[in-house]
DNA sequence: AGCACGCCGACT
DNA sequence: GTCGGCGTGCTC
């Protein structure tokens, strides 16, 4: 009796085990290799795997045979497939699962290997002869600059609008398209690469310990790099990956969702003089598929991207860098909860290379590790050039009489700037115009239907100057009643002030200015954002807005921030919600005064003895974290415990409360904490009821030895089909 | 997660 | 008399 041969794949499904195949007809299995795609029958459907083994056929047992396998090679090998192969046991997550969470999405899909020829644009033998004779306008225009062959990334990039002119060519027959070979050669350049900008960097004593720090580190090497806004991290990340470049390797620069702009973009490529290939949610899938292949051919030396570009294969690596590394869009919050800093690390240590991450706020889970000497701290306290740090001060606003929540002090010192010229941001962590519609009369107020529980109603939202209600937590939104439900009274009054309100009581106010807000309801896309800051140009104005304008774009002129409503923030039970709102500040604070102008920060708060602003303000960051490390310490939190958050959500109560019931029976006795289960911070949202289960352990391996044991019972617990659940391993909210 | 099978309510 | 609700079972 013959055994054959079968593949083991890892298949997209939430489920904890892998699915033997026998090899597509006519292939044998030898011919597929490891971390190669394989498109399989799966019940009644088609899903694309991957290939991690082989093995036997047991005698007896019927096995179905793969469709086809697409790839030649495999995509996934070496360091990425292994740290992928530990990531899926960290996270406790089906490995099929994670292999296509690292895949780009047409990849994922099973699609052939895109196109990665790149095509450009040239004038014809007729185009040059017409030419001379062409009038002015934009089909002249586009002709002059196909005078030399120009890519269409090229084009698209510095020509906006090329294609229509482009097509007025093509019909009269003066331009041809000729292919410029693969896409990894080059993202920007052909013909014109803007030169590389001999910028005249000469690092501070800092910036110099810091790079020879760096090309001395040999192997593994994981460096924080703490420096203040405008000390010039980015010249030592510029500088790192200059000598990572030198010595023929690949670098990986990983920056938050809103870092990642054509003018950081530019910069890189500007100071580099290679082509950087960026990866963003700008993309299209043959896009982020091609760059992937790219960085996996090694034709991509330098790849910068947000979160999921931590995936990107670096078969020649030399340098990962993380920048804002204790930026929250580093965490995915749903399907895979990894968190791309932390594997930046389990990568740079399999790839043994150096990992820099930059901060000027560090996490307190970085700043531990960097104290406990496991990575080398490196500091940047100077600013460069003339800036120098803002001028913070507490505004106690008690008793005050407040304008859309500004103090009358807070409204004069933004006369006061503008008068002299300068810009002003007013920052509030509140979408929308008022957080609660109250009714004067009788005390009602408009709650969401489906958030709310009795005992825990979830307010609505006020927007569109009062005409609508809106909830931020699922979206729901209603028109806003004309009189009472309870009472019939016309008294409906909004509540508090969120940036929509402040907006509108500032542009009253200040007529003689621009006023523009900026926030998730305002600005749609990511060059929105790039459009206001280019509308304002240096003028003076004034700028409101949410977390959205705290870090990333430089405004020069901006000479004085005014910061409202930070009391919730002071007061809130989260154990990180100190640490957030520290970093929060210092970043809005780290906006003012980055030119030669020496800014002023205005904190409004009714508790101004309140430790953190009073250790913010004259302690700082640093002092800050001393005080919550030491917090952490006596409360068992992060980064002194690690934790899990087991989350379930049904319609019904009960489900999620049986399932989180039975996976603490698994999980207790083996020397953790098993806390709850509990209702959620949020208990009801979208209209299911939510529960959690927190787990907690002051050393990781027990906390992995106790989901080892219990999360595989967890899939064929009679509840988890009735239940929403998911595991979170070093959550970063705990709801 | 999909997708099929299976057994009970309001419709042409 | 059917169309369709979602409970439960399975996927190499």
């Amino acid at each position: 009796m013959t055994v054959s041969a079968t593949l083991r794949v890892a298949l997209p499904v939430p489920l904890p085990r892998l699915f033997d195949y026998l090899p597509p007809p006519g292939l044998d299995a030898s011919a597929v290799a490891v971390g190669a795609r394989l498109r399989v029958p799966f019940g009644q459907r088609e899903v694309c795997g991957l290939v991690v083994g082989h093995g036997q056929a047991e005698p007896g047992v019927e096995l179905r045979a793969a469709l086809a396998a697409p790839d030649a090679a495999p995509l996934l090998q070496g360091e990425l497939l292994a740290s992928l192969r530990w990531l899926a046991g960290y996270l406790h997550a089906p490995l099929g699962e994670v292999l296509a969470a690292a895949l780009p999405a047409a990849l994922r899909r099973g699609e052939p290997l895109p196109d990665i020829i790149r095509y450009g644009w040239v004038l014809n033998e007729a185009g040059r002869t017409a030419l001379a004779a062409m009038r002015a306008g934009k089909p002249k225009a586009l002709a002059m600059l196909l005078a030399e062959t120009r890519a269409e990334d090229w084009l698209d990039e510095t020509s906006p609008g090329w294609r229509a002119p482009l097509r007025t060519l093509r019909e009269r027959g003066l331009v041809e398209r000729v292919e410029l070979g693969e896409t990894g050669s080059g993202s920007l350049p052909c013909g014109s690469e803007p030169d590389p900008v001999s910028v005249s960097f000469s690092p501070n004593t800092e910036q110099q310990l810091a790079i020879d720090a760096i090309r001395a580190a040999d192997g593994f090497a994981p460096f924080l790099l703490d420096g203040v806004t405008g000390s010039g991290k980015t010249e030592v990340y510029l500088q790192a990956i200059a000598d990572c470049l030198a010595h023929g390797r690949q670098a990986l620069v990983l920056v938050p969702e809103i870092g990642l702009t054509p003018q950081a973009l530019t910069r890189f490529r500007a100071r580099l003089g290679v082509p950087v290939h960026a990866l963003h949610s700008g993309l299209n899938d043959n896009e982020r598929a091609a760059t992937w292949l790219a960085a996996a051919s090694g034709q991509a030396r330098v790849i910068v991207g947000t979160r999921s570009a931590v995936f990107v294969p670096l078969p020649e690596a030399g340098l990962i860098v993380v920048d804002e590394e204790h930026d929250g869009s580093y965490k995915q919050f749903d399907g895979i909860r990894y968190h791309a800093r932390d594997f930046a690390i389990v990568r740079a240590r399999a790839l043994a290379v150096p990992v820099l991450l930059g901060s000027a706020t560090p996490s307190l889970e970085t700043l531990h590790n960097a104290r406990c000497g496991r990575y080398e701290l490196l500091r940047l306290r100077q600013r460069a050039g003339a800036a120098r740090p803002p001028q913070v001060r507490v505004l106690d606003v008690r008793k005050r009489p407040l304008q859309a929540g500004l103090s009358e002090e807070s409204l004069a010192a933004i006369r006061a700037a503008l008068d002299a010229g300068g810009q002003v941001l007013v920052f509030r962590n509140r979408r929308g115009y008022a957080p609660v519609l109250l009714c004067h009369d009788c005390g009602w107020s408009a709650h969401c239907p489906r958030c709310s529980t009795p005992e825990r109603p979830t307010a609505m939202t006020v927007h569109a100057h009062g005409k609508r209600l809106q909830c931020h937590h699922c979206g729901h939104r209603r028109p806003s009643p004309p009189a009472c439900p309870d009472c019939a009274s016309l008294a409906l009054q909004p509540q508090g002030n969120g940036t929509e309100r402040i907006e509108a009581e500032l542009q009253a106010r200040f007529d003689d200015v621009p006023v523009i807000r900026i926030d998730r309801g305002s600005t749609g896309q990511r060059d929105g954002l790039q459009k206001h800051f280019d509308a304002l140009g240096n003028q003076p104005g004034i700028l409101i807005g949410t977390q959205m304008l705290a870090k990333g774009h430089d405004l020069g002129n901006l000479v004085l921030v005014v910061v409202v409503g930070i009391d919730e923030g002071l007061f809130s039970a989260d154990f990180r919600s100190g640490e957030k709102l520290a970093q929060l500040l210092i970043q809005v604070a780290g906006r003012a005064g980055r030119a030669e102008r020496p800014g002023t920060v205005l904190l409004q708060t009714h508790h101004p003895e309140h430790l953190l602003l009073q250790t913010l303000v004259n302690g700082g960051y640093h002092v800050f974290a001393d005080g919550e490390l030491a917090l952490r310490e006596a409360a068992g939190f992060p980064p002194f415990a690690h934790l899990a958050l087991l989350r379930a959500e049904a319609k019904q109560a009960e489900h999620p409360l049986q399932f989180l019931q039975l996976a603490k029976t698994l999980l207790e006795g083996g020397g953790i904490e098993v806390h709850g289960p509990l209702p959620a911070p949020m208990p009801r949202r979208a209209g299911y009821v939510r529960s959690q289960l927190l787990l907690a352990a002051p050393a990781r391996a027990a906390l992995h030895a106790a989901l080892d044991a219990a999360v595989p019972a967890l899939y064929v617990a009679p509840d988890a089909r009735r239940v929403r659940w998911s595991l979170d391993v070093d959550p970063l909210d705990l709801y």
